[in-house]
DNA sequence: CTCCGATTTGATAGATCGCTCTAGCGTGAC
DNA sequence: GTCACGCTAGAGCGATCTATCAAATCGGAG
C-alpha cells in the first residue's frame, strides 16, 4: 500500500489538473485518495494551499522527463517535436480529452488571486524552459534559438491543450505541432546558414 | 446607469477572467456589480450556469473584432500579426498580468466538468476560427492555409498567455508573436510559390 | 511488557456556497 | 386613483467548504 501521503497527492493532481484548484474540494481529495480526512492536515499542516503548492511543483517537475523521452540524441530534432504533439494528442484523445496540462488550469485560476502557487507555477514554467533549453542546445541551435524554441513548444502545446480539450478535437494540436515543427526547420537552417544563434 | 444585467455581465465576465467560474460566487459578483441579489436571478432564472454561458458567449465574441483591428487590407500579414502579439503584450503589463483571454480560464476549469458550459467555450473558439479563417483568406492564402494560421496564431497566443500570466513576463507572448510571423511567412513564401492552399 | 511519538480517524465548528422565497418599490395604463 | 408588472431587496435554506480537535491506533525502544 502506498504511502497515504503519496495517495493524496496522486489524487490531487489529478482532481486539480481536471477540475482546478477552487473546483477541487478537500473531501473529494481524500474520498478519491481512500485516506482519512485528518490524515490531509497532518501530512499538509498548511492546509490546502500546501498540497496545491506540493502538488504542483512535484507533477509539474515530472513532466520535465518527457523531454529526454522525445529529445534524443540519434533522432532528429524536426521528429522529436512531431512525435510529441502526436503522442500528446493520443494521451487526449485516451483520456476522453481530460488529461492534457498537469498545471495549466491552476496557472490561470491562480495567476490574479494567489501568490503563493503562482509562484510555484511560475518556477515549474521556468524550469520547463531551463531543461528544454539545455536539451535542445543539442542538436545545433546556439543557447537563444533553443531557448526560443523551448518556448515556442511549450506555448503552443498549452494554447493547443485549450482548444483541444474544449473542441474535442485534436486538429489544434496538430497544426500547433507543424507550427513547431516549422519554427524548428527555420531555427536549423538559419543556425546552419553560419549563425551560431549569438 | 447601465442597465442592472449589463452591469452583472460586465462584472461576471471580469471576475471569471481573473478568478476563474468555481473560483467566483455569486455574491461577490452581486457586490461588484452593485446590484441586488434578487436581480441576478431574474435575469439569469438558469442560475450561475446561466450566467456563466452568457457571459462566455458575449464576451467571447466581442474579441472577434480584434481580427477586424489587427487584420487590414492594408497592412501586411506578418505586420498585422507582429501588431497584435504586441498589443496583447501592453494589455497584459497595464492590467498587472491580469486581462488576457476572456474565455480560457473558464474554458480549461470546464472542459471536463460541465458539458453546457464547455459547450458553449467550444462555439465561442470555433467562431474564432471561422472568422480568422475568412479575414486572412484576402491575404493571398488559400482557405487551408488561412485556417492553420489562425489556429496557429490563437493556440500560441492562449499558451503564451499562460506562461506570461504565470511568469509575470511578456517574454513567451514576444517569442510567440515571432513564431506565428515566421509561419505566415512560409505559408505566404509557398502560396506565392504556385500552391494555392487546395 | 510499558511507554512514547507518529499516524490515523471522523465528528464538528464556522464560514460560505448556490439558490429560493416573499415582500416591497416604482412607473405606465387606464 | 389603482391596478399590473418589471425590478429591487435581502433574509434564510440546505449543502458544502476549509479547518480544527481530541481520541483511537500503531510500531519500535527500553
Amino acid at each position: 500500500m502506498a504511502g497515504t501521503k503519496d495517495r493524496i497527492m496522486a489524487a490531487s493532481a489529478e482532481l486539480f489538473r481536471r477540475n482546478g484548484y477552487t473546483g477541487t474540494g478537500l473531501k473529494q481529495i481524500v474520498t478519491a485518495a481512500n485516506a482519512p480526512f485528518g490524515s490531509l492536515y497532518h501530512f499538509f499542516p498548511g492546509g490546502k494551499e500546501q498540497l496545491g503548492e506540493e502538488v504542483i511543483r512535484t507533477s509539474g517537475l515530472m513532466y520535465i522527463e518527457l523531454f529526454d523521452i522525445f529529445f534524443t540524441p540519434d533522432t532528429d530534432l524536426v521528429s522529436g517535436i512531431e512525435a510529441a504533439f502526436a503522442g500528446a494528442a493520443v494521451t487526449l484523445r485516451e483520456t476522453d480529452f481530460a488529461d492534457a496540462c498537469p498545471i495549466a488550469t491552476v496557472a490561470l485560476e491562480v495567476a490574479s488571486t494567489n501568490e503563493q502557487l503562482r509562484k510555484a507555477t511560475a518556477d515549474v514554467f521556468t524550469a520547463w524552459t531551463v531543461a528544454g533549453t539545455a536539451k535542445l542546445s543539442d542538436f545545433g541551435l546556439g543557447e537563444a534559438a533553443a531557448r526560443t524554441l523551448t518556448l515556442t513548444i511549450v506555448t503552443s502545446l498549452e494554447g493547443a491543450f485549450i482548444l483541444s480539450r474544449s473542441l474535442r478535437d485534436t486538429e489544434p494540436l496538430a497544426v500547433a505541432g507543424a507550427a513547431c515543427a516549422a519554427v524548428a526547420r527555420n531555427l536549423l537552417a538559419e543556425a546552419a546558414r553560419g549563425n551560431p544563434g549569438d
